[in-house]
RNA sequence: GGGCGCAUAGCUCAGUUGGUUAGAGCACCUGCCUUACAAGCAGGGGGUCACAGGUUCGAGCCCUGUUGUGCCCACCA
């Protein structure tokens, strides 16, 4: 038996342990046909900045998860990703760099792309092996990779051959600032301050009073919408009304959809201003007028303002309305707009060609899809459901951009008719390599697709990348159809959840997996998200790490419950972890401190009912932390288990028997041995419990000094044991116990006597069927209380 | 505006088919150097379980409403 360090040193032993894992290949996957395979579809974080506190609490309670599969039993697939393409990559190196991507040429750009993604990945990598997480290298992937462009671009040619994808020339939600088409999952929302400009348009040669936010648009305007209801308008329906500024007439039509109340119960409809109109413009038949150009200018045509930004437009029409007397008043109101996500500027509506994948024709499947899979916690089904009975719009997944998967798609020249890559020639860049071939047409002249794929179409078949990767090794696909378990944030359902079911459905007809485990996110004060842009990650990751040690990040980050946001306070974590760490040192120590002459081969005749009661109480603990575990929720786990090891097993069961173990002259060898096998069962399974919360401390501690006994080359290859049940009555005598103790405990502290104080009498109340086990345990309880008379009230 | 949560000790939070006297950690107070641990141990004070109704023999838990708070979604030109 190894000598224990008075002080555990984990940063040392933390590193220790992380290298004889990758020496040993511990956490390594193989196949194995007498295991039932666990996969785990792990999110592989989008590479456009450095990882953050929230990263590290999501991502470990997943690995506890993986940890706690495997040691019940399961084959556990774990591999880990990094979504290195597409546009947040892109913004990142053009931040780094301060190069626009449209300066440089395309190559080149791509270049600097793929250093600095490589960069930040191998920093994410080495974040993840400091914190000890027991994922397979070997299964990792990137989606920048030519095999995954493979697989995405296999997946956009099934999906466009059986008509799920499609082009289409109309109109698409646009970002001048990275000009591209986005979709509408990559909308947020911002307040803005704004003015509504209320503007005379004329009709029978009266003033038509219209509000607007938007007066830039002006010229673009197709129609004037009233109210079929509103009675100041029923006389004027289908005249024309004459727009300011530009003098052209348009018609007064009615719909539903405007507010007779609000403002002056006149909208003005233009190409296009906002979804509603676009929805006017469809449902109407309007004709479109070419306002704003993709990269945010206004159109040459448009008398003015022509080659302005849409806010300088803004500006110069409010100017020349006030110069001829055309503002009636502006009134300042703040109002929300829909913004990219990736760069918060206002979204535009542009009409474009461009390739979709069609789910509005879905919404049922997708939501029998929602139906069929567990998800943990189940509130978030709803998220789910609310965002799929909400589509407005097919899924965009063309992006103007530059470093992405590029479409294999090229078209006729003469006639426009799309021709796919053959799958032999995947991955491929339609950019590079001439299609070969003559079209239906005759034409032999063929122009490539110059978009790319959005990054969500590609990160949208892990499960398939996975299922591709593990057929390496022999695993059949139908192994992976469903996954066992996707775990991600709740900020990514309306995404990256919801396009991988969609994927899942059009390839495989199946659900992607059967459950979902979603996590919360780190907030550094009430309702501030953690995020570089905020500028409150004050200390990076990998310095906590550094600095308190990897096991102390992992028991804090365990100790919310599944989905639920959490605050960051480092003093507590620091706190509370080492606690724990010291605690779970000190005790090992002294358990081991006596098993120097214990034979694990050797079972006692007849355990005393005290041991009996700690195996018990263990297994109890087991049974409970299992079926917290089954549902995800690693905290409520952790709660029995701290229960059973710091209140029954610490400050009891050792207390009681202590003396038993130091004296066998006085107790007797037997009664020593029964305690040997007792708190060697304890230990062992305690540290097989907090193995999957703080792996490097317990496998220290196991290879110091129990593998011996046990035998696994790591504590993190051993199985949770697996009580069927629990004795009930033998839990109760335990409580009985333990509160006789309790009792000389507050008689002595409120004596301000010593623990170890003599006290003449103290009595045992309890249930008289436990009378033969209490009679049993006398001689503890005599030992740990110091009583010199034992009194029973027995009832 | 629609949806999903949350509200329990000074602070952070457990409390899962409704069942003794509502718990833990931190903080506070008292005592204890006890052959693992003073980075510890023992004990104590501290709660109208947001509010108002209801169901029940019994409600922190179930139902209705109110208030506060957070998130998701949609937003009015």
């Amino acid at each position: 038996m190894a000598e224990f360090e008075k002080r555990y040193d984990g940063l040392a032993v933390e590193k220790e342990m992380q290298a004889f894992w990758a020496a040993e290949k511990i956490y390594d996957f193989h196949k194995d046909g007498a295991r039932p395979l666990y996969s785990i579809d792990t999110p592989p974080p989008t590479v456009s900045g450095s990882l953050h506190i929230g990263h590290i609490f999501s991502y470990t309670q997943a690995e506890m998860i993986a940890r706690f599969r495997r040691m019940q039993g399961f084959n556990v697939f774990y591999p880990f990703g990094f979504d290195d393409n597409g546009l947040p990559s892109e913004r990142l190196v053009e931040k780094e760099t301060g190069i626009r991507a449209s300066d440089l040429p395309r190559s080149e750009f791509r270049e600097k792309c793929m250093s600095i993604t490589q960069r930040y990945e191998d920093e994410f990598k080495a974040l993840w092996k400091s914190m000890g997480f027991s994922c397979d290298w070997n299964l990792q992937y990137s989606t920048v990779s030519l095999n995954t462009q493979r697989l995405s671009q296999k997946s956009f040619l099934d999906l466009a051959r059986d008509g799920h994808a499609y082009i289409k020339e109309s109109p698409v939600l646009w970002c001048t600032e990275c000009r591209t088409s986005i979709a509408q999952a990559e909308l947020d929302s911002k307040d803005i301050d704004s003015f509504f400009h209320y503007i005379p348009f004329t009709i029978e040669g009266k003033v038509l009073e219209i509000a607007t936010t938007r007066p830039e648009l002006l010229y673009g305007v197709v129609c004037v919408f009233v109210n079929p209801e509103d009675e100041r308008y029923t006389h004027l329906v289908g005249k024309r009304v004459k727009v300011p500024l530009y003098d052209f007439d348009v018609p007064l039509l009615t719909d539903d959809k405007v507010a007779i109340d609000k403002g002056t119960g006149a909208v003005m409809c233009a190409t296009f201003g906002d979804t509603t109109d676009v929805e006017w413009v469809a449902q109407h038949d309007l004709p479109y007028k070419k306002v704003i150009l993709a990269d945010g200018h206004m159109a040459d045509d448009v008398p003015f303002i022509a080659g302005l930004r849409t806010k300088a437009a803004r500006k110069e029409i409010v100017r020349l309305l006030e110069e001829q007397n055309l503002l009636i008043k502006s009134k300042k109101l703040t109002h929300i707009v829909s913004v990219h996500e990736r760069c918060g500027t206002e979204v535009e509506i542009i009409p474009s060609r461009q390739w979709y994948i069609d789910v509005l024709s879905r919404k049922k499947e997708l939501l029998e899809a929602g139906d069929k899979i567990k998800w943990n916690p189940p509130q978030f089904k709803t998220r789910y459901v609310n965002w799929v009975e909400n589509l407005k719009w097919d899924w965009c997944i063309s992006r103007q951009r530059y470093f992405g998967i590029p479409i294999p798609v090229w078209y006729c020249q003469s006639c426009g008719a799309p021709h796919y890559a053959s799958a032999e020639q995947l991955p491929v860049n339609p950019m590079e390599t001439p299609y070969v071939g003559t079209c239906a047409c005759g034409s032999t002249e063929f122009l490539p697709d110059s978009a790319v794929l959005d990054t969500w179409a590609t990160s949208s078949i892990t499960p398939l990348i996975n299922q591709d990767k593990a057929a390496e090794y022999g695993i059949a696909p139908e192994d992976f159809a469903p996954m066992s378990m996707r775990t991600q944030a709740h900020e990514i359902i309306r995404t990256w959840a919801f396009y991988t079911i969609a994927k899942s459905l059009y390839h495989t007809g199946e659900i992607p997996w059967d459950e979902t485990m979603i996590c919360g996110f780190v907030l550094a004060k009430p309702g501030e998200k953690i995020s570089k842009s905020k500028n409150n990650a004050k200390l990076s990751p990998q310095a906590l790490i550094d600095t308190y040690s990897a096991d102390a990040i992992r028991y804090w980050a365990a100790s919310a419950r599944l989905g639920t946001d959490t605050y960051f306070d480092i003093q507590d974590m620091q706190d509370t972890s080492k606690r724990m760490i010291t605690k779970l040192w000190n005790s090992s120590k002294f358990v081991l401190s006596h098993l120097t002459d214990f034979d694990p081969a050797y079972a006692p005749a007849k355990l005393l009912p005290v041991d009996r009661w700690i195996i018990e109480r263990t297994n109890e603990a087991i049974l409970g932390a299992v079926k917290w575990l089954n549902s995800y929720e690693i905290g409520l786990a952790r709660k029995l288990v701290d229960d059973l090891f710091w209140k029954d097993l610490c400050d009891n069961y050792i207390e009681i028997v202590k003396e038993r173990l130091y004296q066998p002259d006085i107790h007797g060898g037997e009664a020593r041995k029964s305690a040997q096998y007792a708190i060697y069962y304890c230990l062992l399974t305690v540290l097989k419990m907090y193995a999957i919360y703080i792996p490097h401390e317990t496998e220290y501690i196991y290879q110091k000094a129990l593998r011996e006994f046990d035998g696994a080359k790591s504590i993190h290859l051993t199985q949770w044991p697996k009580p069927a049940s629990v004795d009930a009555d033998l839990l109760a005598f335990g409580e009985t116990l333990k509160a006789a103790v309790a009792e000389v405990r507050k008689y002595k502290s409120e004596n301000n006597l010593s623990m170890r104080a003599d006290v003449e009498s103290a009595t045992i109340v309890g249930s008289q069927q436990f009378a033969d086990w209490l009679r049993e345990s006398e001689a503890d309880f005599r030992a740990c209380t110091h009583a010199q008379e034992i009194v029973y009230e027995l009832t």
